[in-house]
DNA sequence: AATATTAATATGTACATACATAATAAAGTC
DNA sequence: GACTTTATTATGTATGTACATATTAATATT
């Protein structure tokens, strides 16, 4: 067979893809077997599972052993985000990037942090408020809660100077990240800290990891005026 | 071989991953090649591949041809966000879901519409506004611009009856999704439409779509106060 | 008819092999 | 030294085969 003509997996996902928007297949229509695509296209049964397989990591199609592949009846648009780690953010904006540590104790957590890590008992965790500057203008305001069970060397950190965010990022790697978006008015206190008006519009990334079952930290990263957060490709 | 022992490629992944968590390979540092492990590991190398592949996807490693793995250096949080169509959204919290179109005319995009579809030229685009309810208390006020040169069948649809959303997103597949979030405080208007107080501070979700290159629509869905958006898994 | 057991089946995985591709390193040229 | 060309090499892809696994469908049992 002529290599040249041979279909790449994402030729046949493409082609599936088409078929799929031009309503060949519609939502919820079941597609044929992935033996009878191949067949169908000329290709091996393995390249028309690679591309299955990023078809449904897409959020297009359903696929279960057995039943057999279908149209998603109810699509998502599904995107992805990624944060960086601050300091890049704001580098990679062409800003100069400072940051400024407001607090750090040792608290009772009150129990809507608690609620974030799935726990019930009042436990006390490193509490950490810091800011982090663009241009010398307040850029991210972040209150975060540290758990020195699972992270006692951060009590060993100078907080002062390295920032939590790129302290743990870097030495705390996570299994599992629960994040939220949400909007909030600014505080008398926030409106304070990030230099801006009371009763802003202010947009609150909300992130809490765990290593296995076990809490790393939770934060609430209050951005400043205008923020806006993009999605990946 | 056994092959009850056989590793999985989910396996390998936890494998390499809890080294780059102990920091036996640190952020920046080069992973050996493919081969390698698969020797290490007793596994073929199509099975590194695909835990690679994962890891890749997920962020946690860096993949070049010829220069091989490397752990990033900057780790980046990474999540996905699935936005699926507001009825069935409103539905899944059990809610009754009820849609009501607002408006509905042609009119020359403003600039700043253009921008999102990357349009310099005016153009004239159909200018839907619509609110979509839970349990008949204001949910999310949707405010979007279709093309209708790539969507002249949208002009046929009743959109007092069905909403764009649903419509497009059932009838419109997209190739690719820009999306944005970012807060605003409740103008005057959409403080009345979304029944809550002037000066509220709420969540906007922005969405761009295309086929190709044809853009297809752009909205600003704007969440009733509350509003959280959480990521997938 | 409802329930438990068994068979059938489409997707998923693991492996080996051969080749493609994109980056890098090395060698050659001016 | 600066630039171009040419190997070299690690990852990526395509294929075939053999099994594993989860679900559904069929059958037997109560």
């Amino acid at each position: 067979m002529n290599r040249d003509l041979r279909l790449s997996w994402t030729d046949v996902r493409d082609r599936i893809q088409a078929r799929i928007f031009d309503r060949t297949y519609a939502p919820g229509d079941k597609l044929p077997k992935d033996d009878e695509i191949a067949e169908d296209f000329g290709c091996a049964r393995s390249t028309v599972q690679r591309a299955m397989q990023d078809l449904s990591q897409s959020g297009i199609v359903e696929r279960r052993r057995k039943g057999g592949t279908t149209v998603r009846a109810d699509p998502v648009t599904r995107a992805t985000v990624d944060i960086p780690i601050t300091r890049r953010e704001v580098e990679e904006r062409g800003c100069k990037y400072d940051y400024q540590l407001i607090r750090r104790e040792m608290e009772i957590a009150p129990k809507s942090v608690l609620a974030r890590f799935g726990m019930k008992v009042p436990i006390s965790l490193l509490h950490i408020e810091a800011l982090h500057l663009a241009d010398n203008r307040p850029y991210i305001l972040e209150d975060r809660w540290v758990c020195t069970t699972t992270v006692p060397e951060i009590m060993n950190v100078d907080l002062a100077q390295k920032s939590a965010n790129e302290w743990l990022v870097r030495n705390k790697p996570f299994s599992r990240c629960d994040m939220s978006f949400y909007a909030t008015k600014a505080s008398h206190d926030v409106a304070a800290q990030l230099d801006t008006e009371l009763g802003d519009a202010l947009l609150v990334i909300e992130r809490t990891t765990w290593i296995g079952s076990e809490p790393i930290t939770t934060v609430q990263a209050v951005t400043s005026p205008g923020y806006q957060l993009f999605t990946q490709g």
